[in-house]
DNA sequence: TTGTTAGACTAACAGCGTTAATCGATGAAT
DNA sequence: ATTCATCGATTAACGCTGTTAGTCTAACAA
């Protein structure tokens, strides 16, 4: 038997390496299909160069390989948000400006790599298991409520208890926007400039307007 | 040489009883999951009784029996919205009231069914393959531009240009707060009672305050 | 030196979508 | 009355899938 072009196992303790190897690989095919029927863990083994079953000493099934990607995007998407907003106000903008940068920040995210934020979004409806509070996609929960917070603590003082329903009304109001964009037909919508147009005029409605209201009027 | 005249298809009978069933099945089945690849053409063939390539006779692939199923799901919930909002308007509300009842039309179609729901607006994201004008997409895009309309003529007139943007908001922001509103951590979120306050609270801030403002304030 | 175990493998099962080839019955054309 | 096309369905098969069971190999511990 000769030896074939196969990859010797990893030296004991590196086994860490193969498990980002086969994550890095499902990453990438999950971003560009955009379906989690489209990643087959024997395709993830190909492209590793490993057989598929070697695939279970690191990920129980392949629901938990997806899981696993989609919590780190989640957490990508929660700290491009934070440092949107932090690097706004490090560089003095107005609530306004915050906001608009954190906003910015998560239609880039999403609209930059479109399958991977599709993908995120449409979790199984399971209505006994409902995601418990230290599910990752809390942190972008929490980005939001960080943002209406700040917005509100600067423009409106005296309507900071409204953080929490502000930071879900506008993540919800955008997330739809940004879903239903591109399901839309072709003529009344489908350019970036109509998706902004539209976040634009949302922001406008959904923030309470600061006394030295924004030029945008 | 023969006649080229088509014969006309053989209404045998059991052709499109069979294309039904078939329909049915499959509609149920995912209706129940809310997965694409839950549905296997083979469990729809075992359910129906017949054997799995028969169902080729009357669908081209897995793809165009869910497509179907999904199109009449669309021009579903496109006619509950005008139904709603029609018997609304004959029984004297005003138009507050009537986008009021066109909303409950939505909601009660989304969260009756929900994995319905989730799987009509989980399409893939083909940039290049845009749904056309005619998709049925299109109907239920149409009832909210209805809507929004309906109501700027009775409360302000002057905006009627306005109306197929409102109409694009009402729906954006309605959808994102139905999907998001399960996938919300328990605590923030998750008791019907919040999500028709969210969505109370939205129609406020977008829908223009008519002259007669409505005693919800 | 022996035993244990991490890290990989091959083989196999059951299920999937889909295609090809076929069969029986019906109804029309000769 | 006989032939022929076609509808509605069948079985067989290909190549793919997730997953399990069992096995081999190399590295480490005793």
């Amino acid at each position: 038997m000769k030896s074939q072009v196969k990859r010797m196992p990893n030296v004991r303790g590196e086994g860490e390496r193969l498990r980002q190897e086969i994550l890095d690989a499902a990453t990438r095919i999950l971003e560009e299909t955009g379906r989690e029927d489209a990643l087959s863990l024997r395709g993830v083994a190909r492209e590793v160069g490993i057989s598929a079953p070697s695939v279970y000493r690191h990920f129980k099934d392949k629901g938990d390989l997806v899981s696993t990607v989609l919590d780190a995007a989640y957490r990508t998407l929660a700290v491009a948000m934070s440092k949107a907003g932090e690097s706004a106000a490090a560089a003095g903008a107005d609530p306004w400006a915050r906001v608009r940068a954190t906003v910015t920040a998560y239609r880039r995210f999403a609209i930059d790599k479109p399958r991977r934020y599709q993908l995120m979004f449409s979790l199984e409806y399971e209505p006994e298991r409902r995601p418990s509070a230290d599910h990752p996609i809390g942190t972008v929960l929490q980005a939001w409520t960080d943002t209406a917070d700040a917005y509100l603590t600067e423009a409106a003082p005296g309507r900071r208890a409204e953080a929490q329903d502000l930071g879900i009304h506008l993540w919800t109001a955008l997330h739809g926007q940004l879903v239903l964009w591109r399901t839309l037909p072709s003529p009344v919508a489908g350019s970036e400039d109509v998706l902004i147009e539209l976040e634009e005029s949302l922001l406008r409605r959904l923030l309470p307007t600061p006394e030295t209201p924004s030029p945008t009027e």
